[in-house]
DNA sequence: CTAATCAGTACTGTATTAGTTCTATTTGTG
DNA sequence: CACAAATAGAACTAATACAGTACTGATTAG
């Protein structure tokens, strides 16, 4: 199944939590325990999330992390890609591309930039402001494309 | 980086090229060696397709695996999630959900279903067809919402 | 009957992920 | 200044998941 890493995850949770206190820093350990998750952890994600610019860091005693921009600039695509690298949905379409051996003969190869891009633009739809309140409050903004049936045999979203 | 596994992939790789001799079977074998894919994987990929109702299978001698409706009617959600299984992004999404204790306090949980939602969305609008011919003829029937910056320091799309 | 082909399951080596640990650096406070 | 509180960064380990293989059984055309 289609997943991020626990690591994204974490770091979208912890990313909602200072949303909600809105620019006011928390340190890592004040996040680790508010959310019961590991410290280490807690400290990885932070840091990473702080070189990709998300997260401004503040050294020092009564230090810690606040939010970069505005929870509403920030979408899940910004903090996955940030955790993750960036988003390829297969190895044939990250842009090293050594690996695929297959390419010369492949039709698909074309398409795999669309399908990135389609999930991307999901990911990008959703902000974090939106995630950080406890309701969804409005629909999604996503227009599903009329087509005929694709009745779904296979895996219903959950 | 999220990514789906390699026999997903492959499964959309074998799926296209069904979809191109439009209803006529073809073997494992004969895929395999067009595609210059492992045998072994293929007839897995293809069993597993053949379960989820997207390919009629005919055993015996010049037997094989046909598409059970129109490309049309196929959409890349549907091979994903007969080979992955249910989407479902991160575990505090599944079903059972036996894992995740931090449910109780945690305001992300709600909102998991809807960043499901949307991937789950975007990769149904992806029909096989579109994806056999080898030009991408139509733009993304994607909506991708009238939000204000999310400028992109994190991982673009490829 | 026999060969071709799919069905199903169990296994293994490798790669990735999750999580920890350690050292260095910065900075506020007494 | 000395110290404590915090982040920065990298290296390491154990667990898990993936990719690929192997094998046994069932079905069917010729
Ligand atoms: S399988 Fe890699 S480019 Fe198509
Ligand atoms: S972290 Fe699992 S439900 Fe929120």
């Amino acid at each position: 199944m289609i997943r991020i890493t626990r690591e994204a995850d974490y770091g979208i949770v912890l990313m909602t939590c200072l949303a909600r206190v809105d620019g006011q820093p928390r340190s890592a350990a004040t996040l680790a325990q508010q959310r019961h998750l590991p410290l280490p952890m807690v400290g990885k994600i932070l840091k990473a999330l702080a070189r990709a610019g998300l997260l401004n860091s503040q050294r020092g005693a009564q230090g810690g992390y606040g939010l970069a921009r505005p929870a509403a600039e920030i979408s899940a695509a910004d903090i996955i890609g940030a955790l993750e690298g960036p988003l390829a949905i297969t190895e044939c379409s990250t842009d090293m591309h050594d690996g695929c051996s297959r390419q010369d003969h492949c039709e698909v190869s074309s398409h795999w930039p669309r399908i990135n891009q389609a999930i991307y633009a999901a990911l990008q739809s959703i902000s974090l402001e939106e995630m950080s309140h406890p309701d969804p409050p409005r629909p999604l903004h996503f227009h599903p494309s009329q087509r005929t049936a694709t009745a779904g045999i296979a895996g219903r979203p959950v």
